[in-house]
DNA sequence: GACGTTATTCTACAACCGTAGTAGTATTTT
DNA sequence: AAAATACTACTACGGTTGTAGAATAACGTC
């Protein structure tokens, strides 16, 4: 049985487990290959191992035994992690505001001309689905 | 000397932490004394002491040991942590795009009508400020 | 100035994470 | 089938965090 919540991940399982959302399964091997191509920092194979092994311990991933090397793949969606993720995030710095986190991307950093209509859009969206639901106390006044 | 980043922190850390920025500056029982008060998990006084003490060696707080009990103070503001957080969390989970995350944000969970207004408000700003900069002729002296 | 109270320091420990070696098991090659 | 190779399981260890007890030091009071 799952020991933990699914968003409890270090960063190099982090890692790893990203490594295995791209390519939806792989062997051990692959994962240290792909890991190690792309980081400085060099792991070794037994590493690996125990970090895929843990990770299926805590219900993260699955693992294959049908053949060798053994296969393994998540059972966790990245989107179902990330929106956990970001909740937890939200929860812990912001209050659980959505808001005060978006409010403080946008006035942060410079936005691309792209990035701003996206955004304008998303909230366009929102306010016609208000509209739509929100009838019977649409107006203040 | 300091030893390691700013944001490194745990969550009962950070919780404390978010105490000491609350009330300026505080002493063991006062941060005890609010931490238990909030939580449901109650905390023993030298739980409190180690914490608080742990953090002054990452130099996140400084301490007063001018008379008894001492005095602990936030040495990072709130402002300057968050700001660091959020850059590492979009970094290590949105590629480094602030937009992505918001774009998630405001697609996410419904906004009250003032949240909408006051994201149009600063995606506003950009395109003024846009403008502003990117007019030409508009370089100083 | 001895006593009780309050605060601090030191020490400890378990869980978790990054890290990896060693030993044993399976697979492939000859 | 023996040898070489590849893979896995088990064990271990240092650092960090949450947790707190024991020992010690400081302080106020009588």
């Amino acid at each position: 049985m799952p020991t933990k919540k699914i968003s409890d991940l270090g960063p190099l399982e982090h890692s790893l487990l990203d490594i295995l959302w791209q390519r939806k399964q792989a062997t051990a091997g692959e994962v240290l290959a792909a890991y190690n191509d792309a980081a400085d920092k060099l792991l070794a194979y037994t590493t690996v191992i125990t970090l895929l092994t843990r990770m299926v311990d805590k219900g993260i991933l699955r693992v294959d035994k049908g053949r060798q090397p053994f296969n393994f793949t998540p059972s966790v969606t990245r989107e179902q992690l990330l929106r956990q993720r970001v909740r937890d995030f939200v929860s812990t710095f912001f209050d659980g505001q959505n808001v005060d986190l978006a409010l403080r991307l946008v006035e942060d950093e410079p936005l691309t001309e792209e990035a701003i209509q996206q955004l304008e859009a998303a909230l366009q969206k929102h306010k016609s689905g208000r509209k739509q639901r929100g009838r019977k106390g649409a107006r203040k006044g």
